[in-house]
DNA sequence: CTGCTTTTGGAATGTTTGTTCTGCCAATGT
DNA sequence: ACATTGGCAGAACAAACATTCCAAAAGCAG
């Protein structure tokens, strides 16, 4: 009934998560979109808003693609403290081979938009929730089974996982040394296991 | 022999600090910083140059200030773990205070810029690898008196601290929760201390 | 093929951007 | 007192900005 499309919706929101997420919102300008995606002014306008209605959705997605990789990790197979590991190893070695220095999308984002957007705020507030809860759940199955100490609660312990993994990406954007983030990995890791002081307690 | 300027050129620098730091490179313009530093255009290019030298110039300030206070740290009185301890819960308290949740203006920049802006990275880089090695000698005094664990060398245990640093920063961008950034400071303090496991070698 | 609907290309919109220019004014050395 | 130097106010500038509009083109139903 009607002319279709010329292009692809997900594949070129896919493009526009990667233009923000390598030059963040201010940077990057209507012209930059139209030309790195390689579509119409009109039809960017018509399919996905304006500029701050496309970063949303472009944010959105790459938080779905990532809500996804962690679901995948935590239903597959391993101990909780394999999981945690994997993921803090799974950070530093995506920040290595992140030639563009891009670092994480959600972070880049936090830092320049939550005290100036109230619905990014929102957005960026809901993604860590879940993170913290992820890993609370996580650590919680650890420290029943022994494997992760219990001198602290499962939700200061995640809260501690998740500011590691922070600031893995704040040192990964800045120099990704390869001995650094393997370094702080294994710190994370030891501090979670059970040392033998824990039970003279 | 000339008319005296009608400001402090210091003062308006740090106004300029202040304003950066809330709002960012991209999203402050040159009409902001007019308003904001209550100054005229020519003098504003005049005196301080483009926006982008002026930009370059109060990161430079905020940068000495906050080395000035790191020097003052380092001899002031205390032990070296003391002083690590009271830097992370300075970084804590600062978050907490932070009303406009402005952050750490150079790990803003870093997260802003790095990428993008050659001049800017080896700012950010120099300051990283300053502070590290402050940290490391602390570290390393640290180990000599016995009161911080030799488990890992002094280089690792610095970047473990500043990658703390980093991650305490970026939870308080998000949301600053007393009780998160409290566990943090307390889970790094643990992490430096030499456990008894140590002397079991 | 025809009619209808939506996409598309690109010009046009008005605003905001960073920067500079011009004319006036204030302060100081002589 | 006055000439000279540099600060100051605000207009002026072109370029870039986000957004909209219009006419042409393309696809599908009948």
């Amino acid at each position: 009934m009607a002319r279709t499309k010329a292009f692809n919706e997900e594949q070129v929101l896919d493009k526009a998560v990667e233009l923000f997420w390598r030059q963040g919102y201010h940077a990057t300008s209507i012209q930059d979109v139209v030309d790195t995606l390689r579509i119409n002014r009109a039809s960017l306008y018509g399919t996905y808003g304006d500029k701050h209605t496309l970063f949303v959705k472009a944010l959105q997605r790459y938080r779905a693609d990532q809500a996804q990789a962690m679901a995948h990790l935590l239903q597959g197979p391993g101990s909780p403290m394999d999981k945690i590991k994997s993921l803090l190893n799974r950070t530093a070695k995506a920040t290595l081979s992140d030639s563009a220095h891009k670092g994480c999308f959600m972070i880049n984002t936090a830092m320049e938009l939550v005290n100036q957007d109230p619905e990014i705020a929102r957005i960026v507030t809901d993604d860590r929730r879940d993170i913290e809860d992820a890993l609370e759940q996580l650590i919680r199955q650890g420290q029943q089974s022994g494997a992760i100490t219990t001198t602290q609660d499962a939700r200061a312990l995640a809260q501690f996982v998740f500011s590691s993994i922070s600031g893995l990406r704040v040192v990964g954007k800045m120099n990704p040394d390869k001995k650094a983030l393997d370094n702080v990995v294994e710190m994370v890791a030891k501090l979670l296991q059970p040392s033998r002081e824990d039970a003279m307690i």
